[in-house]
RNA sequence: GUGGCCGUAGCUCAGUUUGGUCAGAGCGCCGGGAUGUGGCCCCGGAGGUCGCGGGUUCGAACCCCGUCGGCCACCCCA
């Protein structure tokens, strides 16, 4: 059997690769413009970052979490999401706040692999800690959004809910609890054996028994203490001001336990998946106490970036569209043209090929096609004794005509027309790191 | 973790119902048509232990079991 990757990985291959780099690029642009600054944690963590704060119960840490011991003995988890590790940094190292940070990593579930979830599967990030003020939760949402509008999707929605915090949560939870009991013959099973523990997750349940016994539950954001609705009040009205479109989902019930107050979603609809959800996040007020340090606010959105492209895909958005070569060098003469050239392009700042093995100049001259390469050099015997090189445009008739072989890297520039290594677009309105060419 | 569907060339698939020239097609790749010119076209070629292992049979890609992998749903999440 040839080796292959484990199950639920992938791996992310040229041309598929550079939609990835213009992701990043992307996201990174909308992000710092806002203050936020790139930090990398470990993969790994003690697996009581996790346990503490994603929770014992939840599934992620209950029988999702890749957890090994090290030859020291010590108990290590790969890390099944971002914000955990981002915390856990900040209670370390206690930067000055607020501390505004993003992040793209990869994330370790031991799931079932399904269209859009893998055991390996790669997240953007944002956390901003130390603020409590509802504004910022506008901001990172709405940062979110204009992501995905940039990117040019449109069939998306975004849900928000208030979980509350210590002081009206508690109560909120005999209400429900109080609510289903009296129709526990309706729950699924597994919702009624989890009343007592978490009657919540009842909420987001699927089966219609549940639905059924849910549908006139007491909503959380009903139930809000004052602080609470006061805050959850001024998020909508921010993401009103912002002109982000979301729904309130009482049912909105996220499955990690450190989330207080705002939560939301992200969902595409042009996926037909239930695996749907392009980003969600939310409040974490008791988090960095939670990992050991002091009470300190906080909130962050993870983004998908497998489930972000395949929307894309879905869409027909943000296409593959690798980066072209400005020249490709064909030499039927022994190849020491071809790579003499070729270095002197690079030198030049500008993006070359070769051909290699001497292969014959229809063969080299279909790798050029192939390539994207906007024009070919060619060397063969009559080139070499006049001094020059053929230079022959591969977009439209292709004309051709000869140059010196000394001003080469000039020639190919000048017929460029423009410049080849543009900066992405100052305004921050970028949709690729690279300048995209149009082809006839 | 539970349930269902699936696994044939690099890719997308036909063939499995009725076990016996069933190892095929398109695309891609390589070479040639064009003794120096790509894309289109024409001709030719390479490439497959039919996921893997075992079983039934005179004979298995085709039937049975196991296993690995993929997909879909549940659960949960990105």
């Amino acid at each position: 059997m040839a080796a292959r990757a484990p199950s639920g990985t992938h791996d992310v291959l040229w041309p598929e690769s550079t939609r990835w780099e213009s992701l990043l690029a992307l996201f990174a642009a909308h992000v710092e413009r806002a203050g936020y600054g790139l930090a990398h944690t470990p993969i790994f963590e003690d697996v009581k970052v996790f346990r503490r704060g994603i929770g014992e119960g939840s599934d992620v840490v209950g029988k999702e979490m890749y957890e090994f011991e090290d030859r020291g003995g010590r108990t290590l988890a790969l890390r099944p999401e971002g914000t955990a590790p981002m915390v856990r940094a900040f209670v370390q190292r206690r930067p000055p706040l607020p501390w505004k940070a993003w992040y793209a990593t990869p994330a370790f579930r031991y799931e079932r692999p399904q269209a859009g979830r893998y055991r390996q599967h790669h997240q953007l990030g944002l956390e901003a800690l130390g603020p409590s003020d509802p504004d910022l939760d506008v901001e990172v949402i709405s940062i979110a959004d204009g992501i995905f509008r940039s990117l040019g999707l449109t069939a998306f929605g975004l849900r928000i809910n208030s979980m509350g915090d210590d002081v009206c949560r508690p109560g909120y939870l005999d209400l429900l609890r109080a609510h289903l009991e009296e129709r526990s013959d309706q729950l699924c099973a597994e919702h009624r054996g989890r009343l007592e523990a978490n009657p919540l997750r009842a909420l987001d349940c699927k089966r219609d028994e549940c639905r059924a016994a849910t549908a006139d539950a007491p909503g959380l954001a009903d139930h809000l203490c004052e602080p609470c609705r006061a805050h959850f009040d001024r998020v909508r009205q921010g993401l009103d001001a912002m002109g982000v479109p979301y729904q309130l989902d009482h049912r909105l019930v996220r499955g990690f336990d450190y989330y207080t107050r705002t939560t939301f979603e992200f969902a595409s609809a042009a996926l037909v998946s239930a695996q749907n959800g392009i980003g969600g996040g939310g409040r974490y007020d008791r988090l960095v106490e939670m990992l050991g340090g002091p009470p300190t606010p906080g909130i962050g959105i993870g983004i998908g970036i497998e489930r972000l492209l395949l929307a894309c895909d879905a869409e027909g958005v943000f296409p593959v569209d690798p980066v072209p070569l400005d020249a490709f060098v064909v030499d039927v003469v022994g190849g020491e043209a071809a790579r003499d050239i070729t270095a002197a392009l690079h030198r030049a700042g500008l993006r070359a090929d070769r051909a290699y093995d001497n292969r014959s100049m229809k063969a080299q001259l279909k790798a050029a096609d192939r390539s994207g390469a906007l024009m070919v050099l060619i060397v063969g015997p009559d080139e070499v004794a006049a001094g020059t090189v053929s230079l022959r445009s591969l977009r439209g008739a292709g004309d051709q005509r000869s140059v010196p072989i000394d001003g080469v890297a000039d020639a190919v520039r000048a017929s460029l027309g423009g410049t080849t290594l543009d900066p992405p677009d100052p305004s921050g309105n970028v949709v690729a790191p690279h300048p995209r060419k149009d082809h006839p």
